[in-house]
RNA sequence: GGUCUCAUAGUUCAACGGAUAGAAUAGAAGUUUCCUAAACUUUAGAUCCAGGUUCGAUUCCUGGUGAGACCA
């Protein structure tokens, strides 16, 4: 499927048996791109051969490529630096690999593998409204499903949403006793947000309480913990657990408005899930598998009564699994989730997006379940990312110092309306058109900013310069699909064939170069699924159409004269916009047709 | 105290152990009678420090410095 390179390596693998008498594994070397400063395309590296080939690196080099180019049409030249050994494609046989991209709908999209992967992500809190963090999560999740997807794999995208616990009691207390009723509605205020408020609400309150109480005298830890507001939080989530009707009522009337709210974020990130688990209905599994190790003795317990395990010999350490009274903690009801979620979907493998902050917490969980014997236990992948950092310093969601995710994404749409109308590109669009571009752009934008880079590092955000719609973007590479677009357009109406023969032509270096990065495809997606990273993806289209940019502005594609290069020309734009729409959409990023 | 991440141009990011460490942006200089200038071309600028492994280290190992996270 890769064309060209997997060829060429079956090549390569001859060329060594007849010449050195080695059987070469053509799956364990690989080639690299050719450095532009140097003739060719494919490069081998023969130093790491010179024990098989018992010659020098450039006489090793010499050998293979004088055998190469006499015995195969594939390679049409080639030379030798050092232990490099650069070898140059025929036009024939870049050609034939472009004919048969061009010819494929589905060029990309790898055969199914049968393999089912369970990719969870977002994970928000019912008390307070998406932020950053959450878009960086939100995107790189969609996007791993899609490119899983994409990859063969049969994916389910879920959601586990932490609804129940003492975070969600403070809200609903500061709701019950600082408020005056309000709703969704009365406010004006979307309810993730509105619950946000008197979240930050409570904290300001209970920090008053604290200094107060320090103000006495009291150790500020100690009052911490003696405040007033934290001891009525903690006997309302006691209500809760009791099954309180009051109490319950109350949280599933704020909750109801906080998933509205959610429900409506996602709906502008344009993202999806497959199904939704809420902690609320999860958070008391596990304890029959804590009995299960128990017996198997993989945990063993203390004094107390407390439930441990025992993974000093990974370097993590004694971990806690029960309380001596019997109750979970946090490990407890996700070992009870994960296998819940295998139970609703036979996964092979299964993805936890979930920030770097908790790498501790599923190492642990990772091992438990293979000391548990899980069968699925190999197949558990924690997706870590930094954290987004801000120009002023860190989030601070208690203390209300959060970058808004609702916010955010309106200021990028706010942002692509002002450079659209300054460019003057609105021009022909209807009032509807023109708001769909700037939707399309900011998510563009904002999507891409936050994919491009490598998850596991933190990255920094700065709302003011961060986000451009020049160089390294979104917009630049929705451009360059509107600008083919356009060419194709164009086309249609001079009625140029697109059709091209493929004999005697010899190819402009802008467009081997092209054909080249198409051909690449294929092997960019199984690198990404590999690795779950939409990053490569990124990097791959924003190649793709930094190249094409350079080609549309030195080649002529329409010509008058050489109408049968024109079509070429103009079917390669065609293939090359086909790749840019599918590259992005596994980013989850619409590429407009104009703009 | 213990464990885990990260450290590259002024800034934000790249680089399966490979060639002269790439982009973008900010800086300097150019390109629009011709398919969309949100573009293109030219220019200047960087591997935290000290050892080790080898034909070759930004990458792997050890120690240090700095930033961050987690565990009790």
């Amino acid at each position: 499927m890769e064309l060209i390179e997997k060829e060429l390596k079956q090549e390569i693998a001859s060329a060594f048996k007849s010449l050195f008498q080695f059987e070469l594994d053509v799956e364990s070397f690989s080639l690299q791109p050719t450095r532009k400063e140097f003739e060719g395309t494919h490069t081998l590296v023969t130093f790491s051969y010179l024990k098989q080939t018992k010659k020098g690196p450039e006489e090793s080099g010499q050998l293979i490529g004088e055998y190469l180019k006499n015995h195969t049409s594939m390679v049409s030249d080639y030379n030798v630096v050092k232990g490099f050994l650069n070898l140059s494609i025929s036009d024939a046989t870049w050609l034939s690999a472009f004919e048969k991209i061009h010819q494929d709908e589905r060029f990309g999209t790898l055969a199914g593998n049968g393999q089912k992967v369970m990719v969870e992500f977002s994970s928000p809190n019912t008390n307070k409204p998406l932020h950053l963090g959450h878009l960086r999560n939100n995107f790189l999740g969609d996007s791993v499903a899609k490119i899983l997807e994409a990859s063969g794999c049969e994916v389910m995208k879920v959601n586990l949403v932490n609804d129940r616990g003492i975070h969600i009691c403070k809200s609903m207390l500061a709701y019950e006793k600082l408020g005056n009723g309000e709703t969704p509605d009365s406010s004006g205020l979307k309810g993730d947000h509105l619950i946000g408020k008197y979240y930050v609400l409570f904290d300001k309150e209970y920090k008053k309480e604290i200094e107060g109480l320090v103000h006495q005298g009291m150790d500020p830890d100690e009052a911490k913990k003696q405040a007033p507001l934290i001891l009525e939080a903690q006997e309302m989530l006691k209500k809760w657990e009791d099954g309180d009707e009051k109490t319950v009522a109350l949280w599933q009337k704020l909750n109801d408005w906080v998933f509205e709210g959610f429900d409506a974020s996602y709906q502008t990130m344009g993202i999806s899930f497959d199904k939704i688990y809420h902690e609320s209905q999860t958070y008391l599994l596990g304890k029959d598998i804590i009995q299960e190790g128990l017996e198997k003795g993989v945990f063993f317990t203390k004094e107390d009564g407390s439930v441990w395990v025992d993974l000093a010999d990974e370097k993590l350490d004694e971990k806690l699994v029960q309380r001596g009274d019997g109750t979970s903690v946090y490990i407890t009801q996700d070992i009870g989730t994960c296998e819940l979620k295998h139970d609703d979907f036979p996964f092979e493998k299964s993805v936890y997006v979930v920030g770097n902050e908790q790498d501790y917490h599923f190492k642990v969980l990772f091992s438990i379940m293979k000391k548990l014997q899980r069968p699925y236990a190999d197949g558990l992948y924690h997706l870590s990312y930094g954290m987004v950092d801000l120009p002023t310093g860190k989030m601070k969601s208690r203390e209300g110092t959060v970058v808004d995710a609702d916010d955010i994404m309106q200021e990028m749409f706010d942002t692509a309306e002002r450079q659209t109308r300054e460019l003057g590109k609105i021009e022909g669009l209807t009032e509807e058109e023109a708001e769909a571009l700037y939707r399309t752009l900011g998510l563009g934008a904002i999507k891409y900013f936050l994919l491009k880079v490598d998850p596991k590092k933190r990255m920094l955000f700065d709302p003011q310069e961060s986000i451009e719609f020049q160089g390294n973007t979104g917009p630049f590479i929705q451009y360059t699909h509107a600008r083919i677009s356009a060419i194709l357009r164009r086309a249609r109406t001079l009625e140029v064939s697109t059709e091209f023969d493929a004999a005697g032509i010899s190819l402009h270096p802008r467009e081997l170069e092209l054909i080249h990065k198409l051909t690449d495809f294929p092997k960019t997606i199984a690198a990404a699924a590999r690795d779950y990273s939409p990053a490569l993806v990124a990097q791959y289209v924003y190649d793709l159409a930094k190249e094409y940019n350079g080609f549309y502005q030195e080649v002529p594609i329409f010509n008058e004269e050489r109408k049968e290069v024109v079509g070429l020309r103009i079917a390669l734009s065609k293939s090359v916009a086909q790749v840019i729409k599918r590259s992005m959409g596994l980013l989850g990023i619409a590429v407009p047709d104009r703009m």
